[in-house]
DNA sequence: CGCAAACTCTAGAACGTTCTAGTGCGCGTG
DNA sequence: CACGCGCACTAGAACGTTCTAGAGTTTGCG
């Protein structure tokens, strides 16, 4: 049934129109040099053939692929979110995007080569979890764009969110109500759990309460959020604030089930605003990246080093944003 | 700093080795026609001087790309997971797999025609919002997988849950907890609904409660639940099955505010096993679908029509799985 | 009217591979 | 000793583009 054919190619509509294949290509490209007749005749056959460019070949030609790599990890919440914005970007710029994820059984390792082969002009890596000697290794080959991970390597560009801000914003928040003794759910080993503890440490000298800074072990999955929750039940604060959504929701459930209901008797702020912690049932406080903004800025920076424009900075931080949902309120009136 | 030198290509090796080019290509693909020896030597060079292959010049030669493409939908909870499945299948396949997301500002009409210039040899569309049409003309071109949709046109292949299924083990769970009153949040006019609006019907009739059946308009978004669930409040059924567990969340929601707790007064199950239904907090009862199975059907599918091997059927129907969580329980004594 | 400049178009090489059709060589065999 | 055969290897075309250089033709202008 299927008539694969042979593809439609340059000299097919250039035998159909009578001109050469350069010239077919000039029109295809919208590039000067063809008249206004041939130009509008060669685009009417070549619609009426379904002629459709190799980006292969042209590529293979042209030597530029104007591609960006992004490799994502189909196990983060809000990766996707952030290609939405990354083909925002590279749409506006006239590149075009090609994507690999990093999935349970498939190392960024192997993403990254699939990249490679594919001729990208450069590679942008949502929160990469390749060591830092291999992404130096991969930034002598071409431009490298890590997001939302810091890498201490002079030839890697950094678009990250300012978590310590995030952190104490988050802080900020919860004084504002009224509380004080506040903890905060530690992120352990994960990328920017360092910056997010410290600037709930910062927060609170700032505010007074360095005498009443309590970190407790955490980490990035529900289960540990949980277990911090079990951990603060002898002697609950009045607030919390979490490394990520996930563990806040985690933490949630367990106070609930004590009894702690959020914000009544706790208020928890989260962070990443994962889209599940929207659902009206979560209804999770929790601080937002500028996802938007940092995905234009990343493929904006991929983009200056493909075309070698001098950037004065390697890093690019972004300010976070708090979203002030259900699970935050008021200091509650000890009784 | 950046050193973007030349790639490296075979010519470069095939010199450095003293031998031809057509002699390392023979190499590099582990193709027969090379000594040992000098293929060890070969295989040496080219790792020294870090040759990786361009793909693009390969398949411009070779014709075969070996790469499926994909379009998935970033606003879509599970189709993440259904990649995972996807690049496994592939992998053992010998296949690569190129993507390509649909966002809320890039149409699935752009995403596959990136895919298209990218050579692919067939497409693997999830839940794909394409008018039949189009699929059609698509489908003559090369072969297309349509994944989570039913799609009535002879060329397109369909690798699909069945749903009605689905629906009926829903019901029969709750039948086998002893609720009777069992209401459906219906999806309306999304891929699928119909399909589970039949099985719950159908299911209903099986257990002689066919005068019980209680259909409200429902569907895919949160907030289609929560105004299923003011229509529902008037008088509450003892069970819901929905469309989908972002509707059962908008409905658990609102029931909630409304003093109803599942599984205490009413039972609700979801559909789709999406990632956020795992999460303490929800808990939800719900119909999975086996992605597993989903994912590799469909690679396989498409390669054999790559490979013009005959296929019997058009359609593959996979069988889902309920998963009991914390949402449905025996019925409540009314008092 | 003559000459340069501008414009439209073309021939042919180039990109990095794979493929086809060999070449040369050693070796066993009649 | 000539012959055929298998093996290791190579030359050169081919894939579908883009690019460079240049060939004709028209236009502009003194």
């Amino acid at each position: 049934m299927q008539t694969p054919d042979r593809r439609i190619t340059l000299a097919d509509v250039a035998a159909e129109a009578g001109v050469s294949t350069a010239l077919v290509s000039i029109v295809m490209r919208g590039a000067p040099g063809a008249g206004a007749a041939t130009r509008e005749r060669v685009l009417e056959i070549a619609q009426r053939l379904g002629y459709q460019p190799d980006s292969r070949a042209r590529l293979l030609r042209s030597g530029r692929s104007r591609l960006l790599g992004v490799v994502f990890d189909v196990r983060h919440p809000f990766h996707v979110d952030v290609l939405t914005g990354l083909y925002d970007a590279a749409d506006k710029a006239g590149y075009q995007l090609t994507l690999s994820a990093e999935t349970p059984r498939r190392a960024d390792r192997a993403a990254v080569d699939d990249l490679l082969q594919d001729r990208c002009e450069a590679l942008i890596l949502l929160t990469p979890s390749l060591r830092t000697a291999d992404l130096a290794a991969l930034a002598a080959r071409l431009p490298v764009v890590a997001m939302m991970r810091a890498v201490r390597q002079r030839d890697v560009d950094v678009v990250q969110t300012d978590d310590r801000r995030g952190a104490r914003q988050a802080v900020d928040h919860l004084v504002g109500l009224g509380h004080r003794r506040i903890a905060h759910v530690d992120g352990g080993t994960q990328h920017g759990a360092a910056e997010r503890r410290t600037g709930y440490e910062e927060a609170m000298r700032d505010h007074g309460l360095g005498g009443l800074i309590r970190i407790v072990p955490g980490g990035s999955g529900e289960e540990d959020g949980a277990r911090a929750a079990a951990g603060l039940l002898a002697d609950p604060p009045t607030a919390v604030t979490t490394f990520n959504d996930l563990a806040a929701t985690g933490l949630l459930d367990v106070l609930r089930r004590h009894g702690l209901d959020a914000p009544r008797d706790i208020s928890v702020v989260g962070y990443d605003d994962s889209s599940f912690s929207r659902l009206a049932h979560v209804d999770l406080t929790t601080v937002a990246q500028d996802i938007e903004e940092m995905a234009t800025r990343a493929v904006g920076r991929a983009i200056d080093r493909i075309e070698t424009v001098p950037v004065a900075r390697r890093e690019v931080v972004i300010a976070p944003r708090l979203v002030v949902r259900g699970t935050t309120g008021p200091l509650p009136i000890r009784s």
